[in-house]
DNA sequence: GCCGGATGGTTGATCAATCAATAATTGACG
DNA sequence: CGTCAATTATTGATTGATCAACCATCCGGC
C-alpha cells in the first residue's frame, strides 16, 4: 500500500471527515424538507432562532454573522432578503451609529414557531435510535469541538 | 417566556444546531489553513481522499458526488478545475459508455500526501483534549447519524 | 431486434456566498 | 481637542453551487 493511501487512513482525518459528511448530508436533507414544508430555508431558520433567543430579539449584524458562520457581507444580503420577506427588520443602534441590528418581527416569530414544529418532528426521525444519554454525550462532544483550540 | 422562545429550546433542535455549527466553524477554519499551507481547498482534499481510497484510484462522477455531498453538476465542474490543476483526470468506462470516472493522478497523490500531513497536524490541535475513547465514541455516534433514517 | 423508460453526465441560467474595497463612525493618544 | 488607527456594515466583482433541461447510453419487455 503506497504511503498516500496509508496516510489517508489517519484516524483524525477520518473523524473529521465523518463530522463534515454527517453535517452536510443532514443539513441538505433536513433543509430541503424544512423549506418544502414551511417555505423557510435552513439558514433563515438559523437566523430566526438566534434572534429569537437574544435580548430584545435583535443582534448586531456582525454578531449574527459570527453565530451562523457567515461573512458580514453575506449576512448583509441575507438580512436584505429576510427583510423583504417581512421576517426581520433593521434597527439602528442608539449608542453606536456604526452598528445595525437585525431584529426579528412578529411575523418572523410566527414563522419560527411553525418551522420549529416541523423541524423538530423531522429531527425526531433522524435521532430515532438515540437514547437521552447518547444525545447528552453527543452534545457534550460537539460543544467541546465548537470551542476547540484552533491551529495558528 | 413566549412560546417561540420556549420551542426553540427544543433539545433536538439545539443538538442539530450544535452539529452544524461545529462542522461549519471547523471546516472554515481548517479549510483556510489547509489552503493557505498547501494551495489545496478543502473540497479538493475531500475529493483526493475519496479517490485515493478507492479501487484503482477512481470513482464514477455520480458516486463521487454522493460521497462529497454535491450535485452531479457541481462535481462536473469541480473535476474540471482539478483536472486543469493536474490532480485528477477523466477516464472513460469500458463497460458503460455513459459513465465517466474521475481518477487521481500521480501529482494528485503527491499533493494529497503533502496535504494529509498538514491537515492531520492541524487536526491534532483541534482534537487536543480528546481521549482515544472519546474519539471512538464520537466516531460511532457520527456514523450512526450519517446513516440515520430520514424523514419522508 | 426495437422501443420506452431509467440512468449518468454535462451545460446554461440563476442564485448566493466570498473577497476586497469603501464609507461611516468610534475611541485612544498626543 | 484633533488626528489616526480600529471597528462596523455595505457594495461591486468574482466564484462556485444548484436546478432544470438536455443528450447519450443502457436495459427490460414485447
Amino acid at each position: 500500500m503506497p504511503d498516500a493511501a496509508a496516510a489517508t487512513d489517519d484516524a483524525l482525518v477520518s473523524t473529521f471527515g465523518r463530522l463534515l459528511e454527517a453535517a452536510a448530508r443532514l443539513e441538505r436533507r433536513l433543509g430541503t424538507a424544512l423549506e418544502a414544508e414551511t417555505g423557510v430555508p435552513h439558514v433563515w431558520f438559523e437566523v430566526l432562532v438566534r434572534l429569537a433567543r437574544s435580548e430584545r430579539g435583535m443582534l448586531p449584524m456582525g454578531e449574527l454573522a459570527g453565530q451562523i458562520t457567515l461573512t458580514s457581507g453575506g449576512v448583509t444580503r441575507l438580512v436584505d432578503r429576510m427583510d423583504a420577506a417581512g421576517l426581520v427588520t433593521r434597527q439602528a443602534c442608539a449608542t453606536d451609529r456604526r452598528v445595525s441590528y437585525a431584529a426579528i418581527t412578529d411575523a418572523g416569530r410566527a414563522k419560527l414557531a411553525e418551522a420549529v414544529g416541523v423541524h423538530a418532528t423531522n429531527l425526531r426521525t433522524v435521532f430515532d435510535g438515540f437514547s437521552d444519554r447518547e444525545l447528552a454525550v453527543l452534545d457534550r462532544l460537539l460543544d467541546r469541538l465548537r470551542g476547540a483550540p484552533l491551529p495558528a
